[in-house]
RNA sequence: GGAGAGGUGGCCGAGUGGUCGAAGGCGCUGGACUGGAAUUCCAGUAAUACCCACAAGGUAUUCGUGGGUUCGAAUCCCACCCUCUCCGCCA
């Protein structure tokens, strides 16, 4: 959520950055609302300001056993007047609500100018690329010819979109996140969370996802309205979330908190895009980076995040670049982004692997996250960043194929051999 | 799932219709005292929105949430949510 001071006072400001993301701001729809809540809410302020003095006079005449009935008539029709002004106050403020709740988040002045991915910039490369002496393989047909990927049965059980690992390649999904987990806790400075995995209406919107963004997610009915809970499209959603609803001491931030959790996508929109293999599932683990820190911190912690994501890569001797959005492809609550492109011989392409976002004061707001500045003594919202440190199916995906050798074989990194009983070779069933 | 108890400010806790944003305590902040500290004493100590210059000042809202009764609700009524205890079930 913007602030709706910085609205009021640079409309004109803020439509011209979100213009830059390919957002057009109705001004002329804002400012009328706006006035016309503001007018609404000194009227209703009024009236029960002469409610209360009114009461308060009542309860005195009463306490000195004066007779109440000419004070009592006074008041007779203030109840339904207020009773009208607060209705109109309420549906006007719902829907300046809603308005301010679609508006994505104002982007940072370094983001690229673009209207889509192609006008983003690449900020760095790492790694070698293998050069193969036979025909590369993508993953499907890698670990098929492991015997660890199972398509027929995912789609049997649960249709498009799913997938069974078994054996050395479901060990080896394992192993990753382990690794990663272990990576960010021990070397890092990460706090390990454990969260759920179902999330209510309002934590959702806290990060962003709702209320625009509901057809991306997958919902659990149940039986009434208010008891709907939705699965987790990231850990983002219940790791940033810790932070809602409280006001931190300058001393205990930064905050930093990583999870492996299941993800849940509904890919709405995406169809016939990578349909084959592991890369667009409506199930995927990942593991996620949180930090919540003081908006003075904010980009130095982004430029952290990103290299601890980029670190999980190095370790996995995989090949990657980093990426920096372009405003028409930065996501809605994000005012910067990189990506991790990893390289997929399969695709001989680069492809995203983690998303590092700084969503300044736009999460925080939502869900009242808050430190106590001491400078201002007063609450004022964090900043929170998220990024994937990393998305586990893709690096499965990239390990498979970047390992791969000529007899079918995939060569295990170094770093996960320990989480696979010492094994340094996959070998074809 | 059944029975019972309870949800008040950063924390504990009083408050059953009027001057209650709310006693008291703890904590915290500032000051006095001290060579320094402890003790003691004094004072202060919520959030949000609006008017306004995001100042001072003022107004409104907030005692789990939502609704109702009333001129007036922390206090009475209804529904829901959550927590705790016991029983059942279960990983």
């Amino acid at each position: 959520m913007l602030d709706i001071r910085m609205l009021r006072s640079d409309p004109q400001g803020v439509a011209a950055n979100l213009a830059r993301r390919g957002f057009t701001l109705d001004l002329a729809q804002f400012t009328t609302l706006e006035a016309r809540r503001k007018e609404a809410q000194v009227a209703v302020d009024a009236l029960r300001n002469e409610r209360n003095t009114r009461s308060k006079a009542i309860g005195q005449a009463k306490a000195k056993g004066q007779d109440v009935a000419p004070l009592l008539a006074k008041v007779e029709t203030l109840g339904s007047r207020l009773e009208q002004g607060e209705q109109g106050l309420a549906s006007l403020q719902s829907e300046l609500d809603r308005l301010l709740l679609d508006l994505p988040n104002l982007v940072h002045e370094s983001v690229p100018p673009g209207r889509d991915a192609s006008a983003n910039v690449e900020v760095r490369r790492h790694g070698e690329l293998r050069r193969l002496d036979f025909e590369a393989r993508d993953h499907v047909a890698i670990a098929e010819g492991l015997g660890g990927l199972d398509a027929a049965s995912a789609s049997r059980l649960s249709g498009t979109r799913f997938a069974v690992l078994t054996g050395p390649v479901a060990a080896l999904h394992r192993a990753l996140a382990q690794f990663m987990l272990d990576l960010h806790v021990r070397e890092h400075g990460y706090r390990e969370a454990w969260v759920p995995y179902l999330v209510t209406r309002r934590t959702l919107t806290g990060t962003g996802q709702l209320p625009k963004f509901e057809q991306d997610l997958f919902k659990l009915a149940r039986d009434a309205a208010d008891g709907e809970l939705f699965l987790i499209p990231t850990a983002e959603v219940p790791l940033t979330n810790l932070a809602g609803d409280r006001i931190f001491e300058a001393a205990e931030l930064p905050l930093r908190l990583v999870a492996h959790t299941p993800c849940f996508r509904s890919e709405a929109g995406s169809y016939g895009k990578d349909t084959r293999g592991l890369i667009r599932q409506h199930q995927f683990d990942k593991v996620e980076l949180v930090h919540i820190v003081r908006p003075q911190d904010s980009y130095a912690a982004l430029e952290d995040l990103t290299s601890h994501a980029a670190r999980v890569l190095e370790r996995l001797e995989l090949p990657y670049r980093v990426v920096a959005l372009c405003g028409g492809d930065i996501g809605f609550a994000s005012a910067k982004t990189y990506d991790l492109e990893v390289w997929l011989p399969g695709q001989a392409a680069y492809r995203e692997i983690s998303s590092c976002s700084n969503c300044e004061a736009f999460q925080a707001r939502r869900m009242l996250a808050r430190w106590r500045n001491p400078e201002t003594g007063k609450p004022e919202p964090v900043h929170t960043l998220n990024g994937s440190g990393v998305a586990v199916g893709r690096a499965l995906v990239a390990v498979l194929e970047n390992g791969q050798q000529a007899d079918g074989s995939v060569v295990v990194p170094g770093v996960l051999r320990p989480y696979l009983g010492g094994v340094d070779r996959l070998k074809p069933a």
